[in-house]
DNA sequence: TAGATTGTTAATCGATTAACAATC
DNA sequence: TAGATTGTTAATCGATTAACAATC
């Protein structure tokens, strides 16, 4: 097991530099069951009985926990909530990014009113439309900024992530000005595929009409298949 | 190239009858690029083009392609409308598949204005919501019901897609009373992890919370790896 | 101590990439 | 015909699973 030694504190450190994208896509998907498990009152579980809940296999939970440290215990298993804290840790939900929202339109509006961003490690700090869409408007008690403020905004306040709620075209336009001011995160609401032209920026694309077209995929083979 | 004749009409068939899902997600993708090259005039293109343009190599989108047929030629390259056409059949696009949405709450109501079902190879006829949240409403031109109605409704409507915009504890509740109404595919917008616990049954989950903490895994880790 | 379960190495499986013969 | 580019087979790479020694 790796780790630094901090005064008196022990810190798990990643063993590599590397983490591949599917372990770190997996990391939610432990934390929301560990969650869960830690609130009904289970307090240690093995990684099998984890795989059994989660329908994984104990080998793949034992590899992507150790690919950040040892947070199990032989013979033993893992402690509930100590390992949910952990990965909590590692996704980083103690943080507190600085959040813009580009796009204060009806999935914008929903988006802010919707998720949880104190818990996740974000701090949405502006929202930004064009002035008559504005208009005075405040969603969460965060006032609604006309887009021609975005710059000296950024530059002052220095957020690192955007949230993109607006049309195709004008976020690939906004894009490269965002990235110049500072982003290095999106999490993107367009069909514009953002993570074609930019590197050293995390992206996450929410591409829902590729997500239904999978379903439309998928629903039509199971009905064939059933014939 | 596998092909039946019906008729004088040739129709491509999937080589074999398995397709990987990492094939069938990256379809959407393909089916949008297509789709504006068309738009853009672009009347022929080659894989390797194609590869640069989309961030790919040319030998994975000939062997995605070839998953369902040989619609290239050798020495040419593929017709770019044709092929739009062809993953457009492919995906479904042109089938209705019978939809009803759970849940209209903020979220669902943007995601029944916003989504568009129709060219999507959707059709919504019903979206179910407890009486005293459905008082009458409809949200694009579709009446919100009582959910008292759903039973009724899906006897005689039969639709096949369910699009969940509710709780955690309501969709798993809800989830084997679904699949026994004849639901066969699920946009699941919940925190629940439907997939766990059905099979013969196409799942969608749109969980944006894991989302976005996979993001800000991923810009700390980009932030970090700057200093 | 004996039993259980981890952390880790080795084996397998699947997906991506490379190469090239077929052919338009 | 010659050049280009496919469809497809073979090679590589990465991710998942299995096995087992270490150890609590």
């Amino acid at each position: 097991m790796l780790y630094y030694c901090v005064g008196e504190m022990v810190v798990h450190m990643p063993k590599s530099d590397y983490i591949s994208i599917s372990v770190i896509k997996r990391l939610p998907r432990y934390y929301r069951y560990l969650g869960e498990l830690s609130k009904s009152g289970v307090y240690r579980i093995s990684s099998r009985e984890l795989a059994g809940i989660m329908k994984l296999t104990a080998s793949q939970i034992r590899q992507d926990l150790n690919c950040f440290g040892g947070f199990g215990q032989q013979g033993y298993g893992y402690n509930v909530n100590d390992l949910y804290n952990e990965i909590g840790r590692i996704l980083g939900i103690d943080t507190e990014l600085k959040t813009i929202m580009v796009g204060a339109g009806n999935l914008g509006q929903t988006i802010a009113l919707h998720m949880d961003f104190e818990n996740k490690g974000f701090d949405l700090i502006g929202i930004f439309d064009r002035a008559e869409k504005a208009n005075g408007r405040s969603i969460r008690g965060v006032h609604v900024q006309d887009i021609n403020t975005l710059d000296s905004f950024c530059k002052e306040q220095k957020p690192v992530i955007a949230i993109l709620c607006i049309p195709n075209d004008a976020a690939r336009e906004l894009a490269p000005k965002l990235i110049e001011l500072g982003i290095k995160g999106f999490w993107n609401f367009s069909h514009y595929d953002l993570g074609v032209d930019y590197e050293n920026v995390a992206i996450e694309n929410i591409h829902l009409g590729d997500s239904l077209m999978t379903l439309s995929y998928r629903t039509n083979d199971i009905i064939k298949s059933a014939k």
